[in-house]
RNA sequence: CGGGGCGUGGCGCAGCCUGGUAGCGCACUCGAUUUGGGGUCGAGAGGCCGCCGGUUCGAAUCCGGCCGCCCCGACCA
C-alpha cells in the first residue's frame, strides 16, 4: 500500500555526469539507488523492493531443493583464511580489532561455513547438506565500475554443499542448475548458462549464469546447443588460404615491420598465414614460446589450463637473450619449447626469423621446427562449432556454481567417516548469485527511450495508478476507490497522488516502470472506461470501469 | 597498477586560459493560475567554489601537495 506523495522516490530528470552504463543512469534516476562511495552504494525504499522480490524468488527455489538458510558474519577471523591461503587475494579486506587480532571481511564463506561443518559433521550419516544465506560480500575492488554492476559491497545469496563423494556432488550440482535455471526463468531475465574456468577458486567445474547487455563484462561464444564463456570456448576456426611450405625456409626483409598486419600487408598474405609468437615465462618450465596463427588472440586462461601451471609475459631481455629481437622472433632454430595452437594447420607460414628486419617464408610446422599442440586461442566470431557460425554476445555474470571438491575440506579439516571407519575429506559445491545484478541486468535489458521496464515478477509494483486533478474532486475519489478495489485483488499497487502535472506523472511512471499504468482521470468519468497501458511496448488499452480492477489483475497475469 | 578526465547550491553545467561583484537551467519555498504528457506568471531561499599550503593588496581562477569520484585497460572468489 503505497502512497506516492509521501513516498521516498526521488526521481531526477538527468543522469549522473559520469554514468555510462544504462542500467546506472535508470536506477539512479528512477530513485532506486544512491551512491555512497566508490562501489558502495544505498538502495531506497523502492529498489530495495526489486532486490526483495528477487531475494524472495531465489529464496523459494533453494528451499525448493532442500536448502536450509541461515546466516554467517561477515567479520571473521584471519585464521581460517590463512589457513586455505586465501588470505593473499589482494580484494580481500583486512584489518585489525582493538586488540590487535588480524580479521577479515568475507568476500564468500566458504571458509566459514566449512569450519561448521568440520565442527559438527562426523558421519556419512551426517551428510548430504545444502546450506545457504543472504549476506553482504566485501571486496576491494580495484575498479568499481557501472552503478550497482560492479561493486565493492553487495548481498549474495551463496549455497555451500557437503557430500561424501563426487556423485553426490554431481547431484547437489545438478539440483542447483534446475534452482538456478528457474530462478532466472522467473525473474524475466533472458540469459546463458554457461561452462566457465573454475578460476582462482579450484575445483572440478564450473557454470556461470550470463545476461546478455551491452554493460557486461563477459564475453559468451554462443551456438546452437553450446554456450561457454569465452575465457574457455574452443570452436572450429575460419578457413585462411596458405602458400605451400618450402623445402627449406627463405629469408625475406621485412624493415621495421613488427606487427603481424604490417608483415602480412607487404608479402601480400592473409593475417592468418603468419604465425604470431608470444614468448611466456612458466613458474616451473621456464621460459615457451607460444605460437598462434596471426589472425588469432592468445587466450590466456585456456593457456594457464593447459599448462596447468602459471605464467607471465616473458620479458623483453629474456627474450632477446634466448630466442632473437623481439619483433622479429619465431620458432625456427631456437632451443625454447614450442607449444603450437591447433588451428595452425599444414602450409607455408612467415614467421619471425630471429634476427633484425627480417621473417621467414615457407615455414612449416613439424619439418622446421618441433611442437607441441595445444588449444590456446581465443575464439573469434565467426569460428564454427559443427558447421554453425558462433557469435559473441557480451553478457554480465549473475551467477556461477562450482564443484569445489575438498579445496576447502581439507585445509580446514572437515572430514567424516564412511562405513569402514575411514576418515574422509567432505566433497563440496557453492553456489552464488546476486540480486542487485540481476535487477540491473533485468534494467539493461529491458529499458527504453522512456525508462525501466520490469519484468512483472521483480518489478516494485505491480501496478501503478495515476490519479490526474486536484486533490478533492470527483477524478480524485475515483482513483482512491480504485485503489481500494485494486488492493483487494492481492496485486501491489502505487498510486501517484502528488500534487503534481499529469506530465511528470507519466513521465515519473515510465521512468520507475511498473508493468502496468492506471490513468484515472475527468475522462475515465465521462467515458466509464479505465485506461491501461502495458509499459513494455506502451500499448494502451480501455477497460470497463465496471469490474475494472479482476480485469487489470487478470492483465497482469499475461505479461511476461 | 598503467592511461585519460572531473570536483563550483539537491541535479546538470558555465566561469578558470587573461586573479577583483560567484552565474545559468532544472529542482526547492511562498502566492496566483493550470491538471491527459515534465505548463505559465510573480516573489524568494540556498554555495568552506573538494581539502591543506603557497604566490598576491586580493585566489573558484595561478603554483605545490593531498583527498575524492568517473571512464578505458590490466585485474575480477
Amino acid at each position: 500500500m503505497t502512497r506516492l506523495d509521501r513516498y521516498f522516490l526521488p526521481t531526477e530528470k538527468q543522469p549522473p555526469s559520469d554514468a555510462e552504463a544504462i542500467s546506472h543512469k535508470l536506477m539512479v534516476r528512477a530513485g532506486l539507488i544512491r551512491q555512497v562511495g566508490s562501489g558502495l552504494w544505498s538502495w531506497l525504499p523502492a529498489g530495495w523492493r526489486v532486490h526483495q522480490r528477487i531475494v524472495q524468488i531465489v529464496r523459494e527455489e533453494m528451499d525448493r531443493i532442500g536448502g536450509q538458510e541461515m546466516l554467517m558474519p561477515v567479520l571473521h577471523p584471519a585464521e581460517p583464511w590463512r589457513r586455505t591461503g586465501r588470505i593473499a587475494i589482494d580484494e580481500l579486506f583486512k584489518l585489525q580489532d582493538r586488540k590487535g587480532a588480524d580479521m577479515v571481511l568475507a568476500m564468500t564463506h566458504e571458509e566459514i561455513v566449512t569450519l561448521h561443518a568440520a565442527q559438527s559433521v562426523r558421519s556419512y550419516r551426517d551428510l548430504q547438506k545444502i546450506l545457504y544465506h543472504f549476506q553482504v560480500k566485501e571486496r576491494d575492488e580495484p575498479r568499481p565500475r557501472a552503478g550497482v554492476l560492479r561493486t565493492r559491497e553487495f548481498i549474495m545469496k551463496d549455497a555451500y554443499t557437503f557430500d561424501r563423494d563426487q556423485a553426490g556432488l554431481d547431484e547437489n550440482y545438478a539440483k542447483h542448475i534446475t534452482a538456478y535455471d528457474r530462478m532466472l526463468e522467473r525473474c524475466g531475465l533472458e540469459w546463458y548458462r554457461v561452462e566457465s574456468d573454475v578460476g582462482m577458486m579450484g575445483g572440478t567445474g564450473a557454470h556461470e549464469y550470463m545476461a546478455p547487455c551491452a554493460a557486461g563484462e563477459n564475453e559468451v561464444a554462443l551456438a546452437p546447443g553450446y554456450a561457454a564463456s569465452v575465457e574457455i570456448a574452443s570452436a572450429t576456426p575460419q578457413p585462411v588460404d596458405l602458400p605451400p611450405p618450402l623445402d627449406e625456409p627463405e629469408l625475406v626483409p621485412t624493415p621495421g615491420l613488427t606487427t603481424v598486419e604490417e608483415v602480412a600487408r607487404s608479402l601480400g598474405v592473409p593475417d592468418g598465414a603468419v604465425l604470431k609468437a608470444y614468448p611466456i615465462m612458466a613458474v616451473d618450465r621456464g621460459l615457451i614460446l607460444v605460437l598462434v596463427r596471426g589472425d588469432h588472440r592468445v587466450n590466456e586462461i585456456k593457456l594457464r589450463n593447459q599448462l596447468k601451471e602459471d605464467f607471465r609475459p616473458a620479458r623483453e631481455d629474456e627474450i632477446a637473450e634466448r630466442i632473437g629481437p623481439p619483433g622479429f622472433i619465431g620458432p625456427v632454430g631456437v632451443d625454447v619449447p614450442i607449444l603450437l595452437d591447433e588451428a595452425v594447420g599444414d602450409g607455408g607460414y612467415i614467421t619471425g626469423a630471429n634476427r633484425p628486419d627480417h621473417h621467414l617464408r615457407g615455414v612449416e610446422p613439424g619439418r622446421h621446427f618441433p611442437f607441441e599442440r595445444a588449444d590456446v586461442r581465443r575464439v573469434e566470431e565467426g569460428d564454427t562449432l559443427a558447421g554453425h557460425p558462433i557469435r559473441i554476445e557480451t553478457a554480465i555474470e549473475v551467477g556461477n556454481i562450482f564443484k569445489l571438491g575438498t579445496r576447502y575440506s581439507e585445509p580446514l579439516g572437515a572430514t567424516y567417516l564412511d562405513e569402514k571407519g575411514q576418515t574422509q575429506a567432505i566433497v563440496m559445491g557453492s553456489y552464488g548469485i546476486g540480486p542487485a545484478r540481476i535487477a540491473a541486468a533485468a534494467v539493461e535489458q529491458f529499458a527504453d527511450e522512456r525508462g525501466i521496464s520490469w519484468p512483472r515478477a521483480i518489478a516494485p509494483w505491480d501496478v501503478e495508478l495515476v490519479g490526474l486533478g486536484r486533490y478533492g474532486t470527483e477524478e480524485r475519489a475515483l482513483a482512491e476507490r480504485l485503489y481500494e478495489e485494486l488492493q483487494a485483488t492481492g496485486l501491489e499497487i502505487v498510486y501517484d497522488d502528488r500534487d503534481a502535472g499529469p506530465g511528470e506523472k507519466f513521465a515519473d511512471a515510465e521512468l520507475l516502470g511498473v508493468p502496468l499504468r492506471l490513468t484515472v482521470g475527468k475522462r475515465t468519468i465521462a467515458s466509464g472506461e479505465l485506461e491501461v497501458q502495458i509499459r513494455r511496448g506502451q500499448e494502451t488499452r480501455s477497460v470497463p470501469l465496471e469490474g475494472a480492477a479482476p480485469a487489470v489483475a487478470e492483465l497482469w497475469r499475461t505479461l511476461p
